[in-house]
DNA sequence: AAAACGATCAAATAACTGTTTAAGTGTTTG
DNA sequence: CAAACACTTAAACAGTTATTTGATCGTTTT
C-alpha cells in the first residue's frame, strides 16, 4: 500500500498497453480472442470489420505480444498470448457490466 | 468461461477507460492517486507538469468519475474514485515490472 | 479591499490514430 | 501453373487528442 511512483519509460510503457485497449475496435478483437483462438476471417465477420480493418488492428496486438498468431492452412489463427490482460478485462467486463455489483457507472460528467 | 461478446456501446464505454490510461501523463496521475489524496499542485510538482497540463488531465479524470475532487482551504484534493480501477493497475503494474514473474515483457516487435 | 496563491479554462497548434481503398503476400485447389 | 482463397500491407484522409500559452476564477492573507 506504499506510494507507487512510476518511471517516465514505465508510465509510457504501461499507457502503450492501454492504448491498445483503448479503441472500440480493437478492444472487441481482443475481448472476442479472451476465452477461445479464432482465424482473422471470423474475427472479422463476427465483429462486421473489413478484413484490412480487422487484420491492421491484429498486427498492432501482435506486435505488442497481446495475441499470438499462427498460421493453420490458409488461415491465420488468433488467440490471447497474455494472462494479465485477460485478468484485467475480466475484471473491467465484470464491475462495468454485472448489475448486481450496482452500477454507478452510468453517464453524467462529474462537473 | 463462455464466450463474452461486447454490445457497441459497451466496448465503447470500456474503451473510454482504457483510453484514460492510455496517455503517460494521465496514466502518472492516476498512479500517483492511487494510495493516498493529493493536492493538484503536488501533482504536477511530482511529475514535472505545469499547472495548466495537469489540471487539464484531472478534469477528464475527474468528468470519467476515475478520481474524485474535494476542495480544502485553497487547494484542491484529488483520490482515486474507482477501486475497480485501482485493482486493474495494481495487477499491471504487478506484472509488467515485477522481476519474480519472469518478465517476458521486454521490447522487439512480433513480425 | 487588494495582493498572493492555487487551480481552472479557452483557444490554437502539433502530433497521432482509425478507417478506407487498392495492391500485394502466401497457401491451397483445380 | 493458374485461379481462388485468406489474410496482409501501404498510402491517404479524417478525426481525435495532448500540450502550450495566456487569461480567469475562487480562496485566503495582509
Amino acid at each position: 500500500m506504499q506510494n507507487v511512483e512510476l518511471q517516465p519509460d514505465q508510465a509510457a510503457q504501461l499507457a502503450e498497453t492501454f492504448g491498445l485497449l483503448a479503441d472500440p475496435t480493437r478492444l472487441s478483437i481482443v475481448v472476442a480472442c479472451m476465452d477461445r483462438e479464432l482465424p482473422a476471417g471470423d474475427i472479422a465477420d463476427e465483429l462486421g470489420l473489413s478484413a484490412a480493418l480487422a487484420s491492421h488492428h491484429l498486427r498492432l496486438l501482435r506486435a505488442a505480444r497481446m495475441l499470438r498468431a499462427e498460421r493453420r492452412g490458409k488461415q491465420m489463427i488468433y488467440s490471447m498470448a497474455d494472462d494479465c490482460v485477460r485478468n484485467v478485462l475480466r475484471i473491467m467486463i465484470d464491475h462495468l457490466f454485472a448489475p448486481e455489483h450496482g452500477d454507478r457507472h452510468k453517464s453524467a460528467d462529474g462537473d
